[in-house]
DNA sequence: CTGAAAGCGCTTACAG
DNA sequence: CTGAAAGCGCTTACAG
């Protein structure tokens, strides 16, 4: 039934196809029709110029007919090379990676690159490395690492300087195209508009991260304010449990002001806030980070700092058309690829902050 | 510099590697270790079972010793079948794809297979079909196409039916593996719960679809109570979009109870009520769809029909797995394909709904 | 500008 | 059980 020698010549009949490529044309079909070799008609699908006019016609006219497309697989083998991004990301649920790899998406369809999703294994270590060895496996053009909780170093060390890849936040590499999202900025912004408003401290609710660059930033701006800072309060990424944490902390008087690490978590604190009987933003106020797409529909819409995430990731993905295309011309590779880009994200100043009661 | 005939044989040192694979083992490589042919090698690498014990042993210790990886890429040449799996989904931003594709993610992984995301342009006709060609193109191993806004048709109808496909919502095809998610009885359900508790109707927001089985469900539970159904109010998937609506809605005394197409519309509507002066649960009932995963964390938390997303990707996978096996055992072919699972959802009662006030 | 040849790394009848 | 051969559909030097 399957596919023998001599199958494709003796005309390949037989039952349905397969798979969806089944009996589609192949590059010899449209060479017989259009009267031409196979490296012509290779040729031509690089660079039409490079073939003379009468058999970039015969050539256009054969692929119309038999409505002929290239078999992308072939070409990757051919090739090492296949043409398409793989994206490494973990848990893709959470807020910042679903727009990420929606501008990623985005213009990678724009560039005609599908794109292929490895899922970093949250476990770590060794499920992680052999999700990311299998999807190297496949010859992808290049990856995107989204890196937010930063489990990248055993992952980048992996990928040959050779690969186009670009990472987007993380701490900083050598000799790599990275993206940076300067959270330590807008989280220090944050802070001292918080202080600003009268608040003697801001308390600090921290989502999981190796290395968190916003409680950096907090703490820096509560360090050249010379307010001592409050221990940071540690939660997970399910808004759930910081409902409990906003009851903790909406029985001590004295917090005013809450930071949290990202707008899911700050959600979950006002309602504990609100359950343990404190008002937002007239007993205190909370901040939230990214700018959810819920957070201007909150009750009361929340103060956050808003990130730039899928545009982040289209442009992460034009970044890397560009190493890409400097691999495929084989020219300066590896070398020119340093790049660290930034895009900043901004405060935007809701309801849920206010001046500190006198 | 790249790779030319000859290359492999005489030892491929050269430059760096171009892609990943760049000098990895081959199938050929391993074989000259383990002292056996290239065939012997494929037949060990599909089922180890039909090589001698011998030989067996010695491949085993030639793979470890080169640390070789069969190439995904020249095994879906040979077979017209690539080991993966594309996702074909219109906007993935919005939750209930994305706790789909992760649900889709997790199994994909668990048995082995990739996952390509095709993202449906949503602006539809030829330029979505064209993804949907590109992505074909690859030959997946199987496809699931997520119809939460039934577009379905036109795709469904590009697909051979000869290639494993799983379709997760929609309206019903058949002769296809469908995964059905039973929104007509939660929304009816949802329904004539707000009216035992005492509401005279119920009001319905409509979240853009062009087949809308949440509100056939709201309309006959309505006619079923003899209760006349206001006219649906349509709006997008922007959250803020309901917020207006929410607040014209609750200009008018008469409405006490609101059921949203989703939860992020409901949230919409709250802070919307809440704008126009009215309290929820205590003026007006609301609510929404989905159990998003912010729904608990409302203020109030938010009434809603729990949907199983993930857990219906992760039986997609399943399903596709089982057509996948069949036809690359070559049995049964797209005969016995036709089901059509219901993963149900349950009614979660919060606070954002109440019992009429008298 | 163009074609014949060899190669990419696998798989599958076929004939021992 | 196993190897030699041919094939999957492309690409790229090489030599006109």
């Amino acid at each position: 039934m399957a596919r023998y020698p001599g199958t494709h010549t003796t005309g390949r009949g037989g039952f349905m196809p397969r798979t969806k490529r089944g009996n589609a044309p192949s590059i010899r079909d449209v060479a017989a029709v259009a009267n031409v070799s196979v490296p012509t008609m290779s040729r031509y699908l690089k660079d039409p110029e490079r073939v003379s006019e009468k058999k970039r016609e015969a050539i256009a006219a054969a692929i119309e007919k038999l409505n002929y497309r290239p078999n992308p697989i072939a070409r990757a083998l051919a090739l090492d090379m296949s043409e398409s991004i793989t994206v490494m990301s973990a848990d893709t649920r959470l807020y910042g990676r679903t727009q990420t790899i929606f501008g990623i998406e985005r213009k990678a369809q724009e560039i005609g690159y599908p794109i292929t999703i490895c899922v970093l294994d949250p476990r770590g270590g060794e499920r992680m490395l052999s999700n990311v060895r299998s999807c190297l496996d496949r010859s992808p053009a290049g990856v995107i690492l989204i890196d937010f909780d930063r489990l990248t170093d055993s992952v980048v060390s992996r990928i040959p300087a050779s690969t186009p890849m670009v990472i987007i936040g993380g701490p900083r590499h050598e000799r790599r195209a990275q993206i940076h999202l300067c959270e330590y900025d807008s989280a220090y912004a944050m802070t001292r508009r918080l202080l600003e408003l009268g608040h003697e401290t801001v308390h600090y609710v921290s989502v999981p991260a190796d290395v968190d660059a916003r409680a950096d930033g907090w703490r820096m701006a509560l360090s050249d304010a010379k307010v001592p800072a409050p221990a940071p309060i540690a939660t997970t990424w399910d808004a759930e449990d910081a409902i409990e944490i906003g009851r903790r902390l909406g029985e001590d008087p004295s917090v005013t002001a809450i930071f949290a690490g990202n707008d899911e978590v700050a959600m979950g604190l006002m309602r504990g806030l609100t359950l343990a009987g404190r008002r937002v933003p007239d007993d205190v106020s909370v901040a939230g980070f990214d700018d959810h797409t819920l957070s201007k529909v909150w009750n009361p819409p929340l103060t956050t700092v808003r990130q730039r995430f899928s545009e982040a990731g289209e442009h992460a993905v034009a970044l890397l058309k560009e190493q890409i295309d400097d691999v495929v011309n084989d020219c300066s590779r590896g070398e020119a690829w340093t790049v660290f880009d930034r895009i900043a994200g901004d405060l935007v100043e809701r309801e849920s902050t206010a001046p500190r009661r006198s």
